[in-house]
DNA sequence: GTCAACCTTGATAACGTTATCATTTTAGGG
DNA sequence: CCCTAAAATGATAACGTTATCAAGGTTGAC
């Protein structure tokens, strides 16, 4: 009765062995198979209803075409248009996309990790929940890091040169003449928050300038967006309170940047005439404010697509394989919130 | 050398059969064998480190503990938070969740739900693209639709009950006096815009006002959130212009809606006191906007959720199904955008 | 015409699990 | 203590594909 067609019935069908069949239906590109059998057994399944069982493929090859992603959470702007970039590059290569959230927790990481290893997945690309992630769980699957961090130097990264951006953000605005930039960090969670400081500090000192007392904010980190959203508000609202008021902050995401313009706005602090803002990351929320917010966009898509490629290429040469770091610049994305000191 | 460790490795070990071995290693939970023989068995599969092959698995059973999710497009924010209501219901239940983007392309769809044949996945979680979307092609696999439009009326549908959320919004815009309130819909594709006017028609009616001239502005639609916000804006500058202008404007989402307030706070318009404004869905970007947007808020996660609970509902009942039609209430979210006319 | 080299095709053995049925062991009642 | 029913375990056959190697065909050069 409702047996499944398989590649039996089609040879019993056109009278050739399975093999041929095999080689005719889910052959590799190196087909060696006269024009007029291919045809035979073409005709032939079609006949019969096959349809490939991928399962027993799969397990045949012992490989998945699957690969899986583990980030912080979809539900942060941030993330979707970087797993799109991602999807559409594997899904061109015909791999198909898990996709996980760990919520910045490096539990929940770990047992993604192990559902990799149990699942057999070919590949993962991951964006670390923590500078200490630990990747030797994964055994043998090939991964890729989003990161551009120096505290994953041995690993195959792909990412945004971070640094670079911030600097062109501070040159950019030291250049419209602001002298009393502020910075904007997340809390302490944030592996990235450390440099920037450093960065900051450095910035001050090589423009020869010192450095204004309560020219950084720190805010709480939180899992979601929401919830860094109001946090950061809490500490802009207070922030934004002191006199004099710098010219200028630099938000070290859009997020933050974005609370910083709504308690200006609030405020009746005048964007960009009175304060500048700049942020990063360029997301959609960012382009729908008023004004509209000037980042420092990172391509995320292209950071996806790039990542995904590197997987590939990875995990198609198994030996010989030669750690790669991939770093893509970002641009500053002049929008409305910058202007003059 | 380095074969994998498989089930009969572990019955060598401790001396049983490995059908004892596999009922206690990957039995279901009807288990029955001895607790002393359970031990024998666990402690032998640690001593050689099995671990189980899901694909070998996967392949008996004809089943992945798999499902596909195919919607419009991940990076338009009205997406990710019902997909992380999905992929949280799915992975309590054991299952992971590969997500597919179709972009609003027909052909796209019907090539993932071949995909979805092809992969064996378990279930499909599915926003139509399209009214007339055929889900034939999806043969045997069962499915839940992410709507509550009457044209599905046929399936297995979970949604928001958009036009109570509609006119819940309509009729706190009137309870705060509004009497000249403009509908701003999306282009002719979406398939929700006609009964949206429809609504606005009857509302007048029912109020017994007549509907003023120019109260109803079709912007094109686009696939891309960005592409859609700045046709929405060219729509809505010239809309802003007119004399008088309308005390309020209803959008039949957050990104038109944001669109609109965008315009306003560029010419001058104050909302709200000038005019009030009101979205629906309730996406991260209408909370970080000044003012923020009031918007008519869709529980996208539970509607993931529940979607996910019924789907493996539906798979773990495949015979005696009886369709399920759940709808879920919208509630009007009221932040800053709406005020008294 | 022969022989080698190559191109096609065929036969068949895995892959590691689950499911079915048979067999053995245990428990319980008389 | 035996017999029966139930519980626990064992033996083994799939599942449908891919991969390996062997066998058969064809071609072309000498």
């Amino acid at each position: 009765m409702g047996r499944r067609t398989t590649i039996i019935d089609v040879a019993k069908e056109c009278g050739l062995s399975q093999a041929t069949v095999a080689r005719v239906l889910n052959g590799q590109k190196d087909i060696q198979v006269k024009e007029k059998t291919r045809e035979r057994v073409l005709k032939a399944a079609q006949k019969v209803g096959y349809r490939r069982n991928a399962l027993a493929a799969n397990f045949r090859r012992q490989q998945t075409n699957t690969i899986a992603i583990s980030i912080a959470d979809i539900t942060n702007p941030f993330f979707p248009e970087l797993i799109k970039g991602i999807q559409d590059k594997m899904r061109d290569c015909g791999y198909s996309v898990i996709q996980l959230n760990n919520e910045w927790n490096p539990d929940i990481e770990q047992e993604h990790f192990q559902y990799m290893v149990q699942t057999c997945v070919d590949g993962a690309i991951i964006s670390p929940s923590h500078p200490m992630t630990n990747f030797d769980t994964l055994e043998t699957v090939p991964f890729i890091l989003l990161t551009n961090s120096d505290l994953f130097s041995n690993y195959d990264t792909v990412g945004n040169d971070s640094k670079a951006g911030m600097r062109i953000a501070l040159e950019h605005l030291y250049g419209l003449g602001h002298r009393r930039i502020a910075l904007l960090v997340g809390g302490s969670m944030s592996s990235g928050s450390s440099w920037r400081r450093d960065l900051f500090c450095e910035f001050y000192r090589e423009k020869g300038m010192s450095l204004p007392a309560n020219m950084q904010v720190a805010c709480d980190f939180s899992v979601s967006s929401t919830a860094s959203f109001v946090q950061a508000r809490k500490s802009m609202e207070n922030f934004l309170s002191q006199n004099p008021l710098p010219t200028a902050v630099f938000a070290s995401n859009d997020i933050l940047g974005l609370a910083t313009l709504q308690v200006a706005n609030e405020k009746g602090i005048q964007v960009p005439e009175q304060l500048s803002i700049v942020g990063m990351d360029g997301i959609f929320s960012g382009e729908v404010s008023s004004p509209p917010l000037t980042t420092v966009k990172k391509n995320r898509a292209e950071i996806g697509r790039m990542a995904a490629q590197t997987l590939i290429d990875k995990i198609k040469k198994p030996q010989g394989w030669q750690t790669k770091r991939l770093v893509l610049p970002c641009k500053l994305l002049e929008r409305g919130s910058m202007g003059p000191a």
